[in-house]
DNA sequence: CTTCCAGCCTTTT
DNA sequence: AAAAGGCTGGAAG
């Protein structure tokens, strides 16, 4: 995973298979920024939310707060916002997000896509009603590990039907 | 099981 | 301004 920010919050978390891959990646998203890798004098906060962030992944931390700094459309921000609200361990569909929302799930999928800051906005807790995982944009097997691990981490019963 | 279309937001023309 | 299409869902065939 790469993470990037600015001194205002978290603004690209992600996933890839190489270092190389993820640095291509970060730098396509964001031709004009000066990307300065962060091996030693680390940015004290961006430390602090990379470390909450892996505690927040074992299980150890019960809620991820870290503040996030993405450019996104109202719409995006209020279904980002209800996103955070899905307890670790839990999963939503589609169309509960839209109802809580009064919208309609394919919105709610279309802002999910989205979403560039994995885990923070854990667009990977959202599946569809039918029981299927629906799309992932990082990858399906990476969806299905995140459920998995975060189900399992939280100690509840795995009732898959 | 396989269309079909309503639905809402973004992106593209 | 108009149209297409997306991490959908529910109804219809």
């Amino acid at each position: 995973m790469i993470a990037g920010g600015t001194e205002r919050g978290l603004s690209s978390v992600q996933f890839g298979e190489s270092r190389e891959e993820l640095l291509a990646n970060l730098r396509r998203e964001y031709p004009q920024a000066i990307l300065e890798p962060v091996e030693k004098p680390y940015p004290k906060q961006l430390h602090e939310w990379t470390e909450s962030l892996c505690r927040y992944l074992e299980g150890a931390l019960p809620v991820l707060d870290v503040p996030v700094d993405v450019p996104a459309t109202p719409f995006q921000m209020r279904v980002w916002k209800h996103l955070q609200s899905i307890p670790y361990g839990e999963v939503r569909t589609y169309a509960e997000i839209a109802a809580a929302l009064g919208s309609a799930a394919r919105a709610v999928g279309h802002a999910c896509a989205a979403n560039r800051v994995a885990v923070v906005i854990p667009c990977h807790r959202v599946v569809r009603g039918d029981g299927g995982l629906g799309g992932y944009r990082w990858g399906l097997d990476r969806k299905r590990a995140l459920i998995d691990r975060e189900r399992a981490a939280s100690g509840q019963a795995q009732v898959l039907v």
